[in-house]
DNA sequence: GCCGTTTTCGGCCCGACTGTTTTCAGTCG
């Protein structure tokens, strides 16, 4: 148990290093051949810390873990223990009876938990490197479920882990499997062709593409003429219904080939999420049912129910369809059985864009073509929103710069019809939560995006404390990137999320929703905590170009992850509506 | 290990592909 807040420094252990370290205990698990309903339990829990918006740490610090789904007193004194000394009762038990260098080995494709189990218990392999050994002794093809075949296989994927990429950005995950859709569709004897998977519930990083097609013939020609499209290279298992193969540009694909009877069904299947499905199957078989991707079926006469259209899988559960963008097992199937599933914020409900750059510091196009191609979107109303002096390798804006901007700003914005033209600055919180531009050049703006570029490697107190500051200046009108996290580059920072999010709904601050590819953040799992605390979120492109503009559905597609409707977005207004609270300076705004 | 408008004990989602398993386990989705 942890005595003293201050004993532990909480930049430490993040929600992923925990995660990860029950993930961890699963795969031991599995290898010491426990119950496979332990194992389900540590990696349910896992899943669940991933997507808990608040700082594990400081659940544990209140003892509040098995206020988390899935977490139990079992698991939470496991956490407890991580928080304090990166490790735990569980996994050091573990690690005396399995060498926890055997994880490395379970990441081959082809061996699971039972293979590696052998291989260590027959043959002494504890790592990666011992079993290269073995296999080129040819010791492995000697084994009971293996062969001189499986061994060469295992011989490529020793090579291969060195160059195995990871997860994919969701825009070119995104891009691939809609060039890969439109090639299927080409096809003879193609119906329709949906993506799926995490591709489709838009999560922020993709593992591997999964595309779903229908046929009214045999699905095994679609497979023939799918593997040899010219983007697939190796081919990695092939089914009449279902093949996977890596693609020529190292993404790995699914595709699933089912009879168009199953559409819904089908489709429903192979978006997941398998916590999603867990859940749902679990509801369907206590009514009786069974869901299947051949659809809903009685569980004991196997009558096909349902399974045409996705709603209609639900209806035969009697819930309303759950949007993609909610499968996560995150307490959507309860919600929608109460009845309480929220009305999703769509790409449509959005009136503006409130963060672009331009010319003036680091964007590539004028105010006058961001505001003609922001018109051509049907946008009602823009913010031009530059950065800052602070931002030198930006060219950002000195205040003289910024008034003289923003009178250009002003006359773009006269001269142009049918859309309106905001004065607007992304201005850098600096290092003691001051503003890099005086406060009353501030104030004679009309949206004011307040962000950070630099001094990232500062305490969670310290941080929080300058993001208070500025929240708390009165001439802030959203966060810009609030956590600060680019994709593959940086870890957000460390920060008191829930009091960020409280004093932003005090000051009525919005909290940006960045669309851009490397950054979305807020992503869907700090979204739904904002609204959840009742604080207000922008949806915005930081578009530094015209194309950049087209970014935001992906900004849309968190706050929906989110469980975001319309009333939480401040950009999703109407004109006339955002001119009442923004038009003008915010020193004339009542908070 | 977790959990409860049927349960505090007894369940826990369901199916495709691979390979040597002669009747299905292991791995993966
Ligand atoms: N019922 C069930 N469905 C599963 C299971 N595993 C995967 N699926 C379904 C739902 C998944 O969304 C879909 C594709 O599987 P993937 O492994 O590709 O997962 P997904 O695309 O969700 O995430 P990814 O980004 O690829 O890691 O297949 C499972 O254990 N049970
Ligand atoms: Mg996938
Ligand atoms: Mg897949
Ligand atoms: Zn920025």
């Amino acid at each position: 148990m942890i005595e003293d807040p201050t004993e532990w420094q909480e930049d430490d252990v993040n929600n992923h290093d925990i995660a990860i370290h029950l993930q961890e205990i699963a795969s031991l698990l599995e290898i010491s051949d426990a119950s496979v309903f332990r194992v389900r339990a540590f990696r349910r829990a896992a899943e669940a810390v991933e997507g808990y918006p608040e700082s594990v740490v400081s659940a544990a610090v209140a003892q509040m873990l098995t206020h988390i789904e899935g977490v139990g007193a079992s698991i939470a004194a496991d956490i407890t223990s991580f928080v304090e000394r990166q490790s735990s009762e569980t996994w050091d038990e573990l690690a005396q009876e399995v060498p926890p260098t055997l994880l490395a080995v379970l990441e081959l494709r082809g061996l699971g938990p039972k293979k590696v189990a052998a291989i260590w218990r027959e043959l002494g392999v504890v790592d990666v490197e011992g079993l290269r050994q073995a296999v080129e002794q040819g010791k492995v093809a000697a084994m009971r479920g293996f062969s001189a075949k499986s061994e060469e296989k295992l011989k490529a994927e020793i090579e291969r882990l060195g160059r195995m990429q990871g997860r994919t950005l969701l825009w070119r995950a995104r891009a691939i499997a809609t060039s890969l859709k439109r090639a299927l569709e080409a096809l003879p004897a193609v119906q329709r062709v949906a993506i799926a998977g995490s591709t489709r519930r838009w999560s922020e990083t993709v593992g591997d593409l999964d595309l779903l097609a229908t046929t009214s013939g045999e699905p095994r020609r679609i497979m023939e003429s799918f593997v040899e499209l010219e983007a697939v290279g190796e081919v990695l298992s092939n089914g009449p219904t279902k093949t996977t193969v890596r693609l020529r540009n190292g993404m790995r694909c699914d595709l699933r080939v089912v009879d168009d009877g199953f559409w819904g069904s089908a489709l429903h299947h192979f978006t997941g999420s398998k916590f999603h499905h867990i859940e749902l199957r679990a509801l369907a078989k206590e009514r009786g049912l069974k869901i299947s991707e051949y659809g809903v079926v009685d569980a004991v006469t196997e009558e096909f129910l349902a399974g045409a259209e996705e709603v209609d899988v639900y209806a035969a559960l009697g819930l309303p369809l759950i949007p993609p963008e909610l499968r996560e097992g995150h307490g959507e199937v309860s919600a929608a059985l109460a009845g309480q599933l929220p009305e999703l914020v769509t790409g449509k409900d959005i009136r503006g864009d409130l963060h672009m750059h331009t010319t003036a510091s680091d964007g590539t196009a004028s105010i006058e073509e961001m505001a003609r191609a922001c018109r051509e979107k049907g946008h009602e109303y823009i913010c031009i929103s530059d950065h800052s002096q602070a931002v030198t390798i930006a060219n950002g804006l000195t205040p003289q710069r910024l008034l003289a901007h923003a009178e250009d700003i002003r006359r773009v914005d006269a001269a142009i019809d049918g859309i309106r033209v905001f004065t607007g600055c992304e201005v850098d919180i600096l290092r003691d939560g001051t503003l890099d531009i005086p406060n009353d050049v501030l104030a004679s703006l009309d949206f004011v995006v307040a962000s950070i570029h630099s001094g990232f490697h500062m305490s969670a107190q310290e941080m929080t404390e300058r993001l208070l500051a500025a929240i708390e200046s009165g001439v802030v009108d959203a966060i810009g990137h609030p956590r600060g996290r680019r994709l593959g580059q940086r870890e957000a920072y460390e920060m008191d999320f829930d009091a960020i999010l409280k004093a932003a709904l005090a000051h009525d601050v919005a909290l940006e929703v960045n669309a851009s590819p490397v950054r979305l953040d807020l992503d869907g799992v700090h979204c739904r905590r904002a609204v959840e605390m009742g604080a207000k979120l922008v949806v915005s492109s930081d578009a530094h170009s015209v194309r950049g503009l087209e970014v935001l559905p992906f900004g849309v597609a968190m706050a929906r992850r989110g469980w975001v409707t319309r009333a939480s977005v401040v950009n999703a207004l109407p004109l006339a509506e955002f001119c009442a609270r923004y038009d003008g300076s915010r020193g004339a705004r009542t908070p």
